[in-house]
RNA sequence: GCCCUGGUGGUGGAACUGGUAGACACGCAGGACUUAAAAUCCUGUCGCCCGCAACGGCGGUGCGGGUUCGAUUCCCGCCUGGGGCACCA
């Protein structure tokens, strides 16, 4: 027979399905493995070529793990609540649940062609009730909890109430905001104040949070849906907005989920993001007294890493939203200040940060008191300083922090005339303040009273000594973590399962009584008044008289536990079998995208600490093991375009544009008499295209008023970076550009037809740039046709040979052949070109041996660290030179075929039928090789002088060290390059090398 | 601005702990087979120089230094591509 691979896929296919090979069960007598990817979010787009990668390394794992004896449970769901479905809902009417149905089978039927060993029984979806059910069931978990600081753990709320009974708040860590109170106190609260009081310590709790309220849309914008404080979609005007939201309380686990990061193995790069984004800082808070006519008093509290530069403070800046900035703001400065509080609290946060050039600030026309010198500081706001962090106030030190420098060169004359010096201080000695601000944590105090002459480190302990001895702050760890915002005003999200009795009270739903489903409503969409779609649904009480609570969870809230869920997916009473989760135990390598490093991962390792403190699992982290995948990138066909054309139409008095180039002079039309009147009407053109062409785009760029962007050609209609104009044109996506200009180095074209100009080329030349892989960047490959062109093996084995499965790379089938060609080479050892079964039951030679040998010591090292692309290498090493031995004795070749089945599971199991197996492959057991048949008794040295390698030289690898110096130094071949010297030293590497110094 | 990554032939990449730089492929060139094409097989392929040839010389892993007998690998300082971000006091 010949290598054909339909055939070959549709058997091995069969096998699989008839014997369930991919089933995981509960089994005592084998150790588990549980390999697990990051569940894709189905888009209507289906699988792309970057999907797979990882896919395909976590099946390699997962069948040769199996192969090595462990029972391995390789599941696949879906995280299927989620925006996308929800704006096509909105535009069409119809229900997300269809279009995820129908996503969801298109995923699966991909999926199913490349091959991937998961164990389907065990889906999950998290839009399916029976899944989500549990979702609303651990929120209501996290709801009754709180977080006990002296335990360090989470714990019923029960223990707290007990605890308000007895002592009120007394022995308890309260956060700034948070009033004591004695137990009598607590007993006479109402219900409704006790409730209150308790959602400062659930750990689902609803509260004020600011977020970006879009009035025309009637709903929250994510930071990177506003764009210049409108909406990106629409332009309506954004604002920053305090609204009640409901929020998990993360941050009580800041510090073990940076401890936890010591004990798991995962990349650096991803723990030191972790780090970064809880930002675990040491300081002390300081307070400021305000200075202000009336009788009024004020205090700042500001949070400082750096209490050593305290007698470098020459300002405090407030967060435009800081509650105080209303109170203390003098009359004379009210105005101004309530303009710029509009502006800056109106600017999203990204904005805000992608901005850090321009500086901003207003001054309030109050003062503080230094604390220690007594000298008057005014007090500004900036919108530098964020409301969320710390406390919203910052005592600048310009002389030692790069944006209090900043800060302070932009309004120096203000700060020096307020102050009466320059506002840049030097209380650090080291750097050169006339340049920039030196921040490093390294120097002497200087001008600064008791701390003159201590180091840096000690200053920060004696000035936190002398901040706690005036009772004017205290030492303090902040960290820059934020709770987590849970509720979102969509539609397609898990109801939150909370209702408000009469007095407005927040209950969670009896667990009798979930699922809380997800009401049917009329439109997708927030009602007339601002409220989420779920006020849309009619008659949706609960027990007939109560609100529910009308947002959704946000579209990650899944994905934080779905991995046990796969442990015991159909169990109705409970998320996970203590059976089962005693058994699977946490994830043993997890695989997914780094862009999850600080959102998912952190979230999902927060779930499941809390999860251990209930008791309900035996460990705190979800995955030992973690690799990122990198992303294969689509390589985009750019042109770029100008609006310039528009401007033409309006102002006719420009002169004509022409650009010198090497092929002459270049004009663009601007004039009937350039433009055939008989063709081109001047006032149809709607865009310039334009080739890559720097003499062009320097042009553009320096003509005011154009803006010059970047189009996507669709890679269809794109040849070796030639456009296929005519059919670009007709295609409904080119359809638009009919009356657009298509600049060459020759001239251009205006609908499909050529006018000449210059001596140049008359191709419409794209250049090609690798970028995220997306439908709307029309440069998507879809596995589907690869695989029908090489099969699914060639595709598992390409996206693997490609590179490193951790780098970024652009898609690019340049190689596939290499890959293809093996196969079939391999393919040859089993028949022969008439399709006669070559394989013969002889004992294999010893160097036969040795090649097999070879690979299998090599690609177990491989999968073992992960470097999947060179065990493709040593499987074509080894298919190469048993072709070379003519060589097909079973007992060599069955062994590569395990060995090989992980990477090319279809061919293999064929193979494996053929040699006459009736158990699938995937139950073969890897196999062994014999360690001294690799051995080598002699190696062949490379002999370096000073470096340099000359000649090389055989020693039988027994020799001492001494006899090979001995043997070197007389060898006659190495003396020329003595050049009259005697060798001062031998250096030998055994195995490896020999150096010879003269 | 900050954080994380990467930079090696024409291309993807290899070199795992400081020890022969360029494995394995793609592409290209030449050849074999064929009426031809496809497929397959063989040979060559980092650059420059000398030469009949060499198992000859020189240079070479983004750039400049350093450590070392020896550096793609370690250290310092730059340049540059990609990705991310919540200006984190």
């Amino acid at each position: 027979m010949e290598f054909n691979f339909r055939a070959i896929e549709e058997r091995a296919r069969e096998i699989w399905a008839k014997q369930r090979v991919f089933q995981a069960k509960l089994d005592h007598a084998r150790p588990k493995y549980y390999v697990l990817d990051m569940f894709p979010y189905p888009s209507g787009a289906g699988l792309h070529v970057g999907h797979p990668l990882g896919y395909i390394g976590s099946d390699i794992i997962a069948r040769y793990k199996r192969l090595k004896g462990f029972n391995v449970l390789h599941p696949m769901g879906y995280d299927s609540f989620g925006l996308p479905a929800e704006q096509y809902a909105i535009q069409t009417g119809q229900h997300p649940a269809i279009t995820t149905e129908k996503n969801i089978n298109t995923f699966r039927g991909q999926m199913d062609k490349l091959g991937f060993s998961f164990d389907w029984d065990r889906e999950v979806r998290t839009s399916d009730p029976k899944f989500y059910k549990w979702t609303q069931w651990i929120f209501i978990r996290l709801f009754h909890s709180w977080y006990n600081v002296k335990a360090d753990r989470a714990e019923a709320i029960e223990t707290l109430i007990s605890h308000f009974e007895k002592n009120g708040t007394e022995g308890l860590t309260l956060e700034d905001t948070q009033q004591p109170f004695s137990a009598d106190q607590w007993k006479n609260y109402t219900e409704k104040e006790q409730s209150t009081i308790l959602l400062h310590f659930r750990l689902a709790y609803i509260a004020d949070s600011w977020v970006n309220w879009c009035p025309a849309l009637g709903t929250v914008l994510a930071n990177d849906e506003v764009k210049d404080g409108v909406s990106e979609r629409g332009g309506y005007p954004v604002e920053r907005k305090l609204m009640k939201q409901w929020s998990l309380r993360i941050t009580a686990y800041a510090d073990r989920l940076l401890k936890g990061l010591e004990e798991i193995d995962w990349s650096e790069s991803i723990k030191e993001s972790q780090r970064n984004w809880i930002g675990k800082s040491e300081g002390c808070s300081v307070q400021f007294k305000v200075v202000k006519e009336d009788n009024t008093t004020h205090t700042i509290e500001v949070f400082t890493t750096r209490p050593d530069t305290i007698f470098g403070v020459s300002f405090i800046t407030l967060a435009p939203e800081h509650e105080l900035v209303a109170q203390i703001t003098t009359a004379d400065y009210r105005n101004a200040v309530s303009d710029y509080v509009t502006y800056a609290t109106n600017r999203s946060e990204r904005d805000r940060m992608a901005d850090v050039k321009k500086i901003t600030g207003q001054f309030t026309g109050a003062y503080v008191i230094h604390p220690f010198s007594g000298k008057k500081l005014p007090v500004w706001i900036g919108d530098y300083v964020l409301a969320g962090y710390g406390t919203g106030a910052v005592m600048a030190v310009p002389g030692h922090d790069a944006r209090d420098y900043a800060f302070a060169q932009f309004f120096e004359k203000e700060l020096t005339e307020q102050l009466g010096h320059h506002p840049i201080v030097e209380v650090i000695s080291g750097g050169d303040l006339s340049k920039e601000a030196y921040a490093a944590k390294d120097g002497i105090c200087v001008n600064s009273d008791f701390l003159n002459g201590l180091p840096v480190k000690e200053a920060i302990r004696r000035a936190i000594k002398e901040i706690e001895t005036k009772e004017i702050g205290a030492g303090k760890i902040n960290f820059r973590l934020r709770d987590a915002i849970f509720g979102r005003q969509r539609y397609w999200g898990e109801p939150i399962p909370i209702y408000y009795d009469e007095e407005g009270i927040p209950r969670t739903v009896d667990e009798k009584d979930l699922p809380v489903l997800l009401p049917e409503v009329d439109k997708y969409l927030p009602t007339e008044d601002g409220e989420p779609p779920l006020a849309r649904a009619s008659n949706w009480k609960y027990k007939g008289k109560y609100e529910y609570e009308l947002t959704t969870m946000p579209g990650w809230a899944g994905s934080c536990w779905y991995y046990l869920r796969f442990e015991d997916p159909k169990n109705e009473h409970a998320f996970a079998s203590k059976e089962a989760i005693d058994y699977w135990q946490q994830i043993d390598f997890y695989l997914g995208g780094d862009e999850h490093a600080t959102g998912h991962l952190l979230y999902f390792r927060f779930w499941t600490k809390f999860l251990f403190d209930l008791g309900l699992i035996p460990f705190e982290e979800p995955a030992k093991k973690l690799l990122n995948q990198g992303k294969i990138q689509g390589v985009s066909q750019k042109l770029f375009v100008t609006g310039i054309s528009f401007d033409y139409r309006r102002d006719q008095k420009k002169p004509p544009l022409s650009i010198p180039s090497k092929f002459g002079k270049f004009e663009i039309p601007n004039s009937e008499d350039f433009l055939d009147p008989k063709y081109v009407n001047l006032t149809r053109i709607n865009k310039i295209l334009y080739t890559p062409n720097e003499e062009i785009e320097q042009y553009f760029d320096n003509v005011e008023e154009s803006n010059s962007i970047e189009q996507n050609v669709p890679i269809e209609f794109v040849q070796d970076n030639v456009v296929n104009l005519s059919a670009y044109l007709a295609s409904p996506i080119g359809s638009d550009l009919e009356y657009s200009l298509f600049l060459t180095d020759g001239g251009y074209w205006f609908r499909n037809k050529f006018y000449r100009q210059n001596n140049g080329s008359d191709q419409v030349i794209t250049k090609s740039v690798p970028e995220k892989m997306s439908k709307s960047k029309y440069n998507v490959i879809n596995p589907d046709e690869v695989i029908g062109e090489y099969g699914a093996d060639a595709f598992r084995m390409y996206e693997m040979f490609l590179g490193p499965i951790e780098q970024h790379k652009p898609w690019d089938t340049k190689g596939i052949d290499g890959v293809y060609r093996f196969l079939k080479k391999m393919w040859k050892l089993f028949y022969d070109e008439e399709g006669q079964w070559l394989v013969t039951n002889e004992a294999p030679s010893p160097e036969e041996r040795k090649v097999l040998y070879r690979a299998i010591k090599k690609v177990a090292e491989d999968v073992e660290r992960l470097s999947f692309n060179t065990s493709v290498s040593a499987f074509m090493i080894c298919v190469n030179e048993l072709t070379q031995l003519n060589c097909h004795k079973k007992e060599v070749l069955e062994s590569l075929l395990i060995i090989l089945s992980p990477y090319a599971p279809f061919v293999t199991e064929y193979l494996w039928e053929q040699l006459g197996h009736s158990s699938s492959i995937v139950k073969a057991v890897y196999p062994e090789y014999d360690a001294s048949l690799l051995v080598e008794n002699a190696f062949e040295y490379p002999v370096a002088i000073n470096g340099k390698t000359r000649v090389k030289l055989n020693f039988a690898l027994d020799l001492t060290n001494e006899q090979i110096e001995r043997e070197v130094i007389s060898n006659e071949a190495l003396q020329k390059y003595y050049d009259g010297k005697t060798p001062k030293k031998v250096i030998v590497v055994k195995g490896r090398m020999i150096n010879i110094v003269v």
